[in-house]
DNA sequence: ACCTGAACACCGTTCAAGT
DNA sequence: ACCTGAACACCGTTCAAGT
C-alpha cells in the first residue's frame, strides 16, 4: 500500500526519516503480516526510502522489531485505569494487551519469539507489580505471579495466533481410532475455543492460586 | 560435524534415505542451534545428501520441522507412568515433555512457533486427556485445562529459551529510576529465576483451580 | 550526517536432467 | 523412483561512494 507516496523531490538527505516512523511503519507491516514480512527491503519501501537507510537509525533487524513490539506495551501501558480492585485492573489491563498483541498479529508473534526489553515491557512490568504489589503479596510471590502471568501471555498468544481450534480436529486423525479414544470422546468441548476466555479463566486461577499460597506461607513464617 | 560421513561409493540412487534418517539429522541439528539453522541444506549436508534429495521424502520445511517436533512429544509420551495418582502423574509428564524440548532448544522454539500436529502430539493429547478425565473432570472442565497447560507448556519454553532471568535487570535501565520504583524495590526477587520451579508452580494452582471450578460447577447443575 | 546502489553470502524452492 | 546441479527470487548486512 502507498506504493507511490513520499517520493522525495530533492535527490537525497532529506532529514525526514526517523525512528518513530521507522516503527511506524514496521507496525503497518506487521499489522497485515507475520514476522516473515517484516524485512528491511519492505519497511524501507514502506517509508519511501533505500533499505540501507533504515540501519543509520537502527542497529539491525532485531533492534527495530523489538522497538516495534515495545510500542505496543507503550501504549497498552499508557492507558489510564479506572478499576478500584487491583484484580480488575490488572485482568484489564492484561486482556488490553493480549488484544493489541492479537491486533498486530507479526508483533504477537515477535514477543513469542524473542524477548522484548524497552520502555514499554519496563512500564507493564512496573504496572503488573504494582497490582500485586497492591494485593498484599511477598515479593517472592510477586515474581512468581509475574512469571506465570507472562508464560500465560506468551502462550495464549502463541495459541491463538498458530493453533486455529479448528486444528484439532487434525490430532484424531494422526492415530488409529482405537489409540486416541478419551481424546475423541472429549473433541467436541476441545475443537471450541474462545482464546479470551480462556486466557481469563487461566488468569483467575494463577491469582486464585499464588495469593493462597502466599497467604498460608506468610501465615507459618509470620514477620 | 560428520562432515566427511556417509559418502555414497555408487555415484547416486542409493535408496538408503528415509524420512526417519532426515528428521534424526534435524534433530542433531536442533539439538545445537536455534531454527535458523534448521536449512535443507544444513540437513542435506548432515545426510551426506544433495538438499535437493530430502524433497523426495518430505513436503517442504515446514513439514520436517513439524515430524521433528512431534517425534519428541512421541518418545515422551511413551515412557510408562508409574504414578499412582493422575495428577503426580500429569506432572511428572509435563516435566519430563517440558524438559526434552528444551534439551533440544531449537526444537523448542519450533514448537512455541508453530502448531505441530502429528502421531506425537496425538498420543499427548490422550496421555493429558486421560488424566484429566481419570481425575472426574468434565469434558469442558477437561478442555479448559488443557488450554490452560498448554499455554503454560508454550509460555515456559519460551520464556525459558528466549529470556534469561539476567536480562530482567536491563528492564530497570530502560526508564528514570523513579519511573519504576516497585519494579526496582522487587527486582532481587524477579531477577533469579528456576524456570522448572516457576513451571512446576503455575501447573499446580492451574490444576487446583479447575478441579474447584469444575466442582462448584457439577455441584451447581448435577447430574 | 544521511542516504544510495552494488555486492556477498546466505535462504527455500523449481526445474531440467541424469541413473 | 531417487538423486543432482543450476537457477530464481528472495533475505540481512557490509562496503564504497555520493551529497
Amino acid at each position: 500500500m502507498s506504493k507511490s507516496a513520499k517520493r522525495p523531490q530533492k535527490t537525497s538527505q532529506r532529514r525526514d526519516l526517523t525512528v518513530e516512523k521507522i516503527v511506524e511503519a514496521s507496525l503497518v507491516v506487521l499489522r497485515s503480516s507475520d514476522p516473515s514480512a517484516l524485512t528491511m527491503r519492505r519497511v524501507a519501501e514502506e517509508c519511501g526510502v533505500s533499505a540501507m537507510a533504515i540501519y543509520h537509525h537502527v542497529d539491525d533487524k532485531n533492534q527495530l522489531a523489538t522497538r516495534a513490539v515495545d510500542s505496543l506495551f507503550f501504549s497498552a501501558a499508557r492507558v489510564p485505569r479506572t478499576e478500584e480492585l487491583w484484580r480488575d485492573r490488572l485482568i484489564a489491563f492484561l486482556e488490553d494487551l493480549r488484544r493489541r498483541l492479537l491486533d498486530t498479529p507479526g508483533a504477537g508473534m515477535i514477543f513469542v519469539r524473542q524477548a522484548v526489553i524497552g520502555p514499554g515491557t519496563a512500564t507493564t512490568t512496573e504496572l503488573m507489580f504494582g497490582c500485586l504489589s497492591e494485593g498484599g503479596l511477598s515479593g517472592a510471590a510477586i515474581a512468581e505471579a509475574s512469571d506465570a502471568i507472562t508464560m500465560l501471555l506468551i502462550g495464549s498468544i502463541a495459541n491463538d495466533l498458530t493453533r486455529p481450534p479448528q486444528i484439532r480436529e487434525e490430532l484424531g486423525k494422526q492415530l488409529a481410532h482405537e489409540e486416541t479414544p478419551i481424546l475423541r470422546q472429549n473433541m467436541q468441548s476441545y475443537a471450541i475455543r474462545d482464546g479470551s476466555e480462556r486466557f481469563r479463566l487461566a488468569i483467575g486461577w494463577i491469582l486464585d492460586g499464588v495469593v493462597q499460597a502466599d497467604t498460608s506461607r506468610s501465615r507459618n513464617t509470620p514477620t
